[in-house]
DNA sequence: CGTTCTTTTGACTTCAATCAATGAGAGTGG
DNA sequence: CCACTCTCATTGATTGAAGTCAAAAGAACG
């Protein structure tokens, strides 16, 4: 049976050991399911959250922005992930979380999410896993928007999201839908829509990645997992 | 009286609520104080940890390398930090802490972590807490390693330190140390030496900011942290 | 079908990296 | 106390990667 809360069930899974007992815990948490078209906001920068959301299906977006009005993507979600279960403790959000395909989300208040951690030390730790595993994302990004080429980042970001995507059984295959457009490329890599294209265009010209109208796929993983320095240790999955 | 682990207090005390029974606990943990020189690893990549560490006194700092040796810093740790605190649900670890400067840490098992959060699960929260701060941390300087001037990335790094070592009472003027070298600012702001040099020599020219020898001086805190685009939010400081 | 969004291309510019050398200062040892 | 060696800071010259600008060509959508 299909249950909203099953991508969740998967996304801990991936991360850690689940037990029944969890697993019994989360599915019996009172959700609100909503629908957002691309473009809009689940939440936006400055509010104070007292619940959390869960993306059913479709894809969110983590983004800040500067003073001039250029925007740095930090973060893709897709199904499983709780993009601010940090508003459990930092309950006044610095970042806006943005469909960028048509989504699903289900949003659990924080009351009853912590009521079920209270009864489930063992689920607590795991919740913080997550939000770790998160944090050593972003670690990693930021080495390679510092230090990386243009060529390597838009190869890591393929490869993590191959794995993550194929981590909690969204895909099993090398050809994957990821709706996003080349200016979202550019705005996470931190590089200009220009370059991006073109970077793109190096990728499929070198027989790695072909990335067309929402659909990626990876033609040549080790080369393309060894141009953009990709080891998923920083990834922290449990099978391994 | 002057204990180890009062700056973990002031730290903690800085970020949430921290109750006296709270302090009473964090005082009994037993730690193992150690020295470093300059250049020594408190962390290497790729360990398993069974401990994490407290800095007393110094300063470390986190950083991953590229294959091809290249270097970024992820972030400084003053006293008070528990860098690695992660490690106790991501028990290896993929990032490298070194000593900048002669460094006092403090290190605590992470079993006797553990039972004392079992004790405190309000405890467990603050704890949570600090590692979702350093995210937040992170993303913002993914933010501006993404997207803003040499000059703004410079100007960004000084008011956070300054504003985080004001935070736990290490400091109280705008003159501090900060025992980098330019080539440490370089590599945890995404640039050259050469260029790094460059914008502190413009800071300075502009009356913003004076950084020699490890001293720093913020001249003009407004236009400074105008410039450097400082919102103090992401911090998510206690006191406001 | 016209409108809008996205992708692609070419030309030009610029910011920042690299290269190469020099200074300045701290510490060491003869 | 003076060479000697380090590391760190500074400067100038040159190069190159990536940004910006501008426009055209496709796709997507009502």
């Amino acid at each position: 049976m299909q249950e909203p809360l099953d991508v969740l069930i998967a996304k801990l899974a991936s991360i850690g050991r689940l037990l029944p007992e969890y697993e019994t815990a989360i599915r019996q948490l009172p959700i609100r399911v909503s629908q957002l078209d691309r473009g809009d906001d689940a939440v936006m920068e400055g509010q104070i959250m007292g619940h959390c959301c869960v993306v059913i299906e479709g894809l969110l977006q983590r983004h800040k922005h500067m003073q001039d009005g250029s925007r740095q993507i930090l973060s893709f979600h897709p199904a499983g992930d709780i993009p601010d279960l940090q508003s459990l403790h930092l309950r006044k959000v610095d970042y806006t979380l943005s469909a960028t395909t048509p989504t699903t989300i289900a949003t659990i208040r924080h009351s009853d999410m912590q009521a079920m951690l209270r009864k489930h030390p063992g689920l607590t730790d795991l919740f913080w896993r997550d939000t770790l595993v998160d944090a050593a994302k972003f670690l990693t990004w930021m080495m390679l928007i510092g230090q990386a080429s243009a060529e390597a980042r838009m190869a890591h970001l393929f490869c993590e999201m191959f794995m993550r995507l194929k981590s909690v059984g969204t895909i099993d295959s090398f050809e994957f839908p990821f709706k996003v457009t080349q200016s979202d490329l550019a705005d996470a890599l931190g590089m200009s829509i220009v370059h991006a294209n073109r970077t793109l265009q190096e990728l499929r010209s070198a027989g790695l990645l072909i990335f067309a109208s929402g659909q990626a796929e990876i033609l040549d993983w080790p080369r393309l997992s060894e141009l953009g320095q990709f080891d998923p240790a920083y990834l922290h999955l449990a099978d391994e």
